[in-house]
DNA sequence: ACTGCGAATGGGAAGCATTCTCATTTGAGT
DNA sequence: ACTCAAATGAGAATGCTTCCCATTCGCAGT
């Protein structure tokens, strides 16, 4: 009986696709030029992949959000670097140690403020290897 | 001769005071509702305390932006807890450790991708104590 | 394939947060 | 007090995002 929730469509498709091409966090307005979805279904549908955990939004330098493929689905745990000037958002992989230490501080603000972690965000801002020149 | 190029005014005690006396980011409807100062004004000078370096801006958890003292002239480093549920954002210390680690994440950064970090962002997501209720 | 139902679409309207405009007021130095 | 640039503030304007709703389309069961 209960048939489907969440369809598979062209669109879906295509987002998703520019999300695992690109590789990094894109902005709305990318993704819409990327893929050829109308500005309103191309929210509509990043919303409903954040819902459903396939991607995640990401803050980006100015009011814009972003969006990538869901950790789960890329290759691994990474945090951001976010261009403050022109804006672009990269990825970037933390030690072992710092996700370890991550963890450990999690846990002792859970113990200290009854502030229950659902996830870390460690993003680092200033300029871009190009915007330095 | 250049006598001056930003004025100490009512308003601007007054936003300052707020913030001070909050001692956690607030959001600009809150500014505005704790020192009756005109919504466009508030704007105006929260970004110039935020050019000025003395106050700011941090990304809550909707798309309102909220404004805390610099860490300059509040007493020390700290990060962010933001509760998804009810938006609040409330501070925290991160150990000297983490600290230390991080600055030399950062270092490593630089060495490697050519990106100039200008300062990080540590903040947790997830439910305060109350919200959690 | 055919059908039915509910999800998806899309173009524009609506909603918010934030910034801009500009005539008027105010603050600091003289 | 006087002057002049900075600050003000009410509303208009902008920009990102969500909502609306008639139409289209996917999927499951015939």
């Amino acid at each position: 009986m209960a048939p489907f929730e969440v369809r598979l469509t062209a669109h879906r498709r295509a987002v998703l696709g520019a999300l695992e091409a690109a590789g990094r966090p894109l902005s709305v307005e990318e993704v819409v030029r990327e893929t050829g979805v109308p500005t309103s279904t191309a929210y509509r549908n990043l919303s409903e992949l954040v819902d459903c955990g396939v991607a995640a939004r990401v803050a980006g330098a100015g009011g814009a959000d972003r969006h990538e493929l869901a950790e789960a689905l890329s290759h691994h745990h990474h945090h951001h670097m976010v261009c403050t000037r022109c804006g672009t958002v990269s990825d970037f992989d933390p030690s072992r140690q710092l996700e370890r230490l991550i963890a450990r501080e999690i846990e002792q603000i859970l113990a200290e403020t009854g502030f229950a972690v659902d996830h870390h965000v460690f993003d680092v801002r200033g300029l871009c290897r190009r915007c330095r020149g």
